[in-house]
RNA sequence: GGAGGCGUGGUGUAGUGGUCUAACAUGCUGCCCUGUCAAGGCAGAGAUCGCGGGUUCAAAUCCCGUCGCUUCCGCCA
């Protein structure tokens, strides 16, 4: 090791010692008689000073030639610094380091973007493409810190607990339920394929056939699936499962292991949560009041239902709508007819037929067309309902309850961001559950699972599969934040008659089910344990517990919306003797 | 597959028919400078305004097409 010390180590008690830092040059300030240089390094920067009295005049004269992002080795004394010139803002700013000696390892060019700042408002390709640059930035150091604590903590707290990390295989089979995936041809059988794993969801169910009772993995993960702010191709999870358990009992050791990880890294994020313990919702709760399925809980601005109090209107969009729901955007009753036009067509993109937005006066409830014809009472009724004051502006939907709650949801999303209601610093965890098992696929005509298809049904719906699938509701919990999916579970199917009778509502034959899931079916007649588990989301934590906007954030080496890394430049082509090899053609 | 936003010196932006021979900040280069820490001062280099076509006497600016990036919808068992 050459280094005494790191860059970040230096303080006032250090007085006197011989040190050897080595590191990038952040900054140079020259002022021809006298050099001051920021080393820095993952730990911290510590000015060196080069004084002509002090050194040899070559190694002053190499100083001089000396740019940033220079890779240098700095021999020398640690001064205190003079009273007046400490510098509060940095750690190591009370003192400072005389260079005797200094080496030079290596030059850098100058870079395509600064690295001393924090890199948001710089091209993201660019900083893809020199990712090996942007990482030097204090806030990826900060950031990946960050997520090698969250796992730290995740592994040391599943070993506390009891449970083994298992290694599962990256070639798996094609399962082409759900996720589109990436698919592996192999060389040795020839127009075979492996495909990646969307999740180890069977092979951990099957780890606990195998009596390993307490699993965990963290999990990558790869989906061929369009890119967003908070989902890559490849992904990571802390994955889950345990036996002879009940929901309750995976959900308390997940939220254990997040409040443990909030309270103890605190000084790292800066994060305090909402709700101690998480707060709990069903679906139908979740979607009625905010009508999103991860509502963002950091502020209200919950939706209403006036369809009672509107049902006999003399305003006709109220009197012949299925419904009337609304929310209350607060203090935005100076809306100009811009603005609320802005927020009416929002609504139609979301699948409203329209928005009647009425403004909350001093004097009352006003607004175009409606605010004429509501009654007193309905007035009356909508301020009762929405809680709303004069200032604020009324957001009311009327149509069908699921586009309602769907455009309402959005918009609820939209003011809390134009509104900055959402507090920064917090993190609202929650837990989502009684999902329904089974939705009905209009486009394929028939019923898709809501979760996968391994999910538990709750013991009282297990009759209704066959009469009313749409009523079933599955042992499934989601943990959100704000507004986020930060993970899934369940309780599984251990028993292989319930899992042919959810398969045959998919539409599975005996026979495909067999093809696609047979080791699945035969394992459950070999003493299945009851069991569950979940996959809380590693890189939307950790980008979440950062407060970053997007996962690539926290992750090294991203790809990008293409799913492409622009600075290894792949994808990119095969040559004809793999493919060859491979017994793959291209038909480009 | 669809919708929105963005694309102007290395970087980030301004400029939305003629005064643009393209501005500002920062970075970069050179010179001066012994207490700075976003150092300062002076001087300088650096842009065919993403690309292609069109309209016009005249296009960074208007129109059409195209490419790239990004956000969202679809998709994500």
């Amino acid at each position: 090791m050459r280094k005494t010390h790191t860059a970040g180590a230096l303080r006032a008690t250090d007085e006197g010692k011989s040190v050897i830092l080595a590191g990038w040059v952040h900054r140079r300030r020259d002022f021809g008689g006298l050099i001051f240089v920021d080393l820095r390094d993952r730990y911290g920067m510590t000015q060196i000073t080069l004084d002509p009295q002090r050194v040899p005049a070559e190694v002053f004269k190499a100083v001089e030639g000396i740019r940033a992002e220079y890779v240098i080795e700095v021999e020398g004394t640690v001064h205190l610094r003079p009273e007046k010139m400490r510098n509060p803002k940095l750690a190591t700013g009370d003192v400072e380091v005389f260079a005797t000696k200094v080496i030079i390892h290596n030059a850098a060019k100058v870079p395509p973007f600064p690295i001393d700042t924090d890199g948001t408002d710089v091209d993201e390709n660019l900083r893809l493409k020199y990712r090996y640059l942007d990482l030097r930035r204090e806030r990826m150091a900060r950031n990946l810190t960050l997520r090698h604590k969250l796992i730290k903590h995740m592994r040391d707290y599943m070993d506390r607990n009891g449970f083994i990390e298992v290694e599962t295989p990256i070639l798996f089979k094609s399962t082409p339920e759900g996720a589109r995936e990436y698919l592996v041809p192999s060389r040795v059988h020839p127009g075979e394929f492996y495909a990646l794993p969307q999740s180890p969801q069977q092979l951990k169910q099957l780890l606990m056939v195998g009596g390993i009772e307490r699993y965990f993995q963290i999990a990558r993960c790869f989906r061929d699936e369009d890119q967003r702010a908070d989902r890559q191709p490849e992904f990571t999870q802390l994955d889950v499962e345990m036996s002879f358990v009940d929901r309750d009992d995976v959900m308390a050791l997940i939220e254990t292991m997040l409040v443990q990880f909030t309270t103890e890294q605190a000084a790292l994020h800066g994060k305090r949560l909402l709700y101690t313990p998480f707060r709990r919702l069903t679906f139908a709760e979740a979607m009625g009041r905010y009508g999103n399925d991860k509502p963002d809980l950091r502020f209200g601005m919950e939706i209403f239902d006036v369809t009672v109090a509107t049902r006999d209107s003399q305003f006709a969009v109220f009197a012949g709508a299925p419904g009337v729901r609304g929310i209350v955007a607060p203090g935005c009753a100076a809306y100009t007819r811009k603005q609320t036009d802005e927020l009416i067509e929002f609504a139609r993109k979301e699948g409203a037929k329209g928005l009647v937005v009425l403004h909350h006066d001093p004097e009352g409830i006003r607004g175009s067309g409606a605010g004429a014809k509501l009654s007193e009472a309905e007035k009356a009724a909508l301020i009762a309902a929405g809680g709303s004051k004069p200032g604020d502006l009324l957001l009311l939907v009327a149509d069908a309850e699921g586009i309602a709650l769907n455009a309402l949801g959005k918009l609820r999303v939209e003011m809390g961001t134009r509104l900055k209601l959402a507090d920064p610093n917090v993190l609202a965890f929650a837990w989502v559950v009684d999902f329904p098992m089974f939705t009905w696929d209009k486009d394929d005509s028939r019923w898709v699972p809501n979760h996968h298809l391994f999910t538990a049904p709750r013991d009282e719906d297990l009759d209704k599969f066959e009469t009313n699938p749409g009523e079933v509701k599955g042992k499934q919990y989601d943990l959100v934040c704000n507004g986020y999916e930060a993970g899934g579970g369940s309780i599984r199917i251990h028993r292989r008659d319930v899992q042919l009778r959810v398969m045959s509502l998919l539409g599975l034959s005996l026979e495909e089910a067999y093809k696609k899931f047979g080791h699945m079916l035969d394992a459950f007649e070999y003493g299945a344990p009851p069991h569950g588990g979940i996959a809380p989301g590693v890189d939307r934590l950790a980008m979440l517990f950062a407060g970053e906007p997007n996962i690539r954030e926290v992750i090294a080496f991203p790809k990008n919306q293409q799913a492409a890394d622009v600075m290894l430049g792949i994808p990119s082509a095969a040559t004809d003797k793999q493919l060859k090899e491979l017994s793959v053609s291209v038909t480009l």
